[in-house]
DNA sequence: TATTGGCACTCACGGCGATTGAGTGCCAAA
DNA sequence: TTTGGCACTCAATCGCCGTGAGTGCCAATA
């Protein structure tokens, strides 16, 4: 891809088309921009360089006698070059503090409010994905027995976040031996990942000893057993997705629907985010750029956040091409910062 | 409300045209009905019958040059009295027993798998939702110190339904006493409802004992401040919610966006299924029968199911007024049976 | 050489009127 | 009581036309 260079001049009249687009949704043209350009420049020179941008594919025509609209080239050299970077204004800065520091540092609390919050300040579809269970770093674990040859696990990681599961066993474990296992998992393994504590596992399974030694073995096969079924999980949590459906541009009540039904099969949206290089900042993936075509044309805002054991997880916004992206990009850094804060402070 | 009699000919009448109605979604005309009815009717006479059917408000015209539609009271009546009533087909059998049969007697399994059963076979919204967490009967319970004054309370009902909750507690509690705390609870409570458990520890906290025995006394605060919390907690899930949009009927966006908003508001479809008696069997309430505005013209079939422990919940299907109801109920009760069949057989 | 005023051209959109056809209500005859 | 016939209604569809916002291009201008 060539690098796209612009002259003074086309950069700010692309930037007020683009900003015209993205407030009024209609179709731009070159009388308006000529009135609001300071130094009068004439609707004719405007539509010469209208007329350029549209060779470089930053504009389009719906047709040949509307104004010029922005393509996903033209936003994405918005958002990489002209951004106001205005940076938070003092109300949403406080209507987020106390909606966040109401929740405290619970991350079960955070995975609700964190989307609904992002879903009413930009009126679009928010959401946040949790770290991979992988990454999650023990604290405490331990098995209650149901009954015969059913086992109960409760997990707990070094940020509180509670998980259960239940495990059909092959053997039928005494209550007494489930105890056992689960403080010799604790005492053995708190303060590793899951991921480590597998790798562990599987090497002490080879080791001869683990054959004999009986409590050794059932903490061995019941933490495997439970590390495999958990191993993928990821919470998805979206909030306001109605709020799509208030923009004109998805009028055709077909595209409505497969979009809903994306929304509903999460794991796309988990693949976008998990494509997303894993570094601080916000990214932005405008219309055709997320190559997802059920997505059709919606942009995606994500940043990263932390936990205490250093899992990553993804928080952000879903909305139309056309979206306030200064705005969206600054609440969302803004959130993101104050989410890692609250969740690492805690219990650290 | 006066009970509407209809001789043979009007019933034979309205259950074709509500037939058609559903089946075809076009306000039906007397020429059809004629050309339908066995012994050749002209269709002036069946333009008569219509008419009587209308002036009872069992029917009503879009406009006066257009066929018949029911209306909600003509639906009724169908349900009540013109169902075909003819069983569940073999396919269908066959298909709910396979996919039921593979969630086991699992409750978390079925919360998931039977909205998403029951919207795959309607072709509607499929939902379930979870027996008052107050009926529950306590099998397992028991709590673990995450950090001071905080706690976590797991919980096991007899059902083997698993819930968990964090307890900022006043006092510090230390890991021993949390643990007899949890085994005191289980040994005396064991078997009874967190209602009725609720009012012993209430009871328990006015003896003179209970301030001098410590075992008892953190038992009995951790006790209830657990059940306040979990009093009124529910789940409802639903699924296929974008069913609905492939309905003509809905084809106005503006009331889709208030209906899915509704849809993200459980509680109002909780407090409906409230208010249904509980008795065995399946109910529909029509349109305007449910009495919510938003729910506009959905029609809402529900059943009840049971838990081992006595608790009963609801399931069922949400659809357009339009909806084939002699399939929708016929499957509602097929699946309810099932479903109460798996869920208490389990752990008898 | 860059800018601008002028002009012809394009085309979506909204309003209007005519046409169509499915369906009704009513009445008189069978 | 049923039915054939007839006048009437009215939503929906189509084609037509005027309107206006906007463009592209060109020749004149600074």
């Amino acid at each position: 891809m060539e690098a796209t260079v612009l002259d003074a001049r086309a950069q700010e009249i692309l930037k007020r088309i683009i900003a015209s687009y993205i407030l009024t949704g209609e179709p731009v043209g070159s009388r308006l921009i000529a009135r609001m350009t300071r130094e009068g420049l004439s609707s004719a020179s405007v539509r010469n360089v209208m007329s350029d941008l549209e060779e470089m594919g930053l504009l389009a025509q719906p047709h040949t006698s509307a104004g010029r609209v922005p393509t996903d080239k033209g936003y994405r050299y918005y958002v990489d070059a002209l951004l106001s970077q205005e940076g938070i204004g003092p109300d949403d800065r406080a209507f987020i503090d106390t909606h966040l520091t109401r929740v405290g540092g619970e991350f079960s609390e955070a995975i609700e409010a964190v989307p609904k919050l992002l879903s009413i300040l930009t009126r679009q579809v928010g959401y946040l994905l949790s770290p991979p269970i992988a990454d999650a770093v023990l604290k405490h674990i331990e098995f209650v027995r149901l009954h015969e040859r059913r086992v109960l696990v409760l997990f707990v990681d070094a940020s509180e976040v509670v998980s259960h599961r239940i495990l059909d066993t092959e053997e039928d474990y005494a209550a007494g031996d489930l105890e056992r296992a689960g403080r010799y998992l604790v005492a053995e393994f708190a303060g590793l990942t899951l991921s480590e504590i597998r790798s562990r596992l599987v090497a002490l399974m080879a080791e001869e000893k683990a054959a004999f030694d009986r409590l050794l073995q059932s903490a061995v096969t019941l933490g495997t057993q439970y590390l495999d079924a958990e191993a993928g999980e990821r919470r998805m949590v979206m909030e306001g997705t109605t709020n799509i459906m208030k923009h004109p541009e998805f009028a055709d009540i077909e595209t409505m629907r497969r979009l809903f039904e994306t929304f509903e099969e999460r794991h796309r949206l988990v693949k976008l985010l998990d494509r997303c290089i894993n570094r601080p900042g916000v990214r932005v993936l405008i219309g055709s750029e997320t190559a997802d075509p059920d997505l059709g044309s919606l942009s995606l805002v994500a940043s990263p956040y932390h936990l205490n054991d250093g899992g990553t997880g993804w928080l952000g916004i879903l909305g139309p091409t056309r979206m306030e992206y200064d705005r969206a990009v600054t609440l969302v850094d803004y959130i993101s910062r104050i989410v890692s804060d609250l969740l690492t402070r805690h219990g650290a």
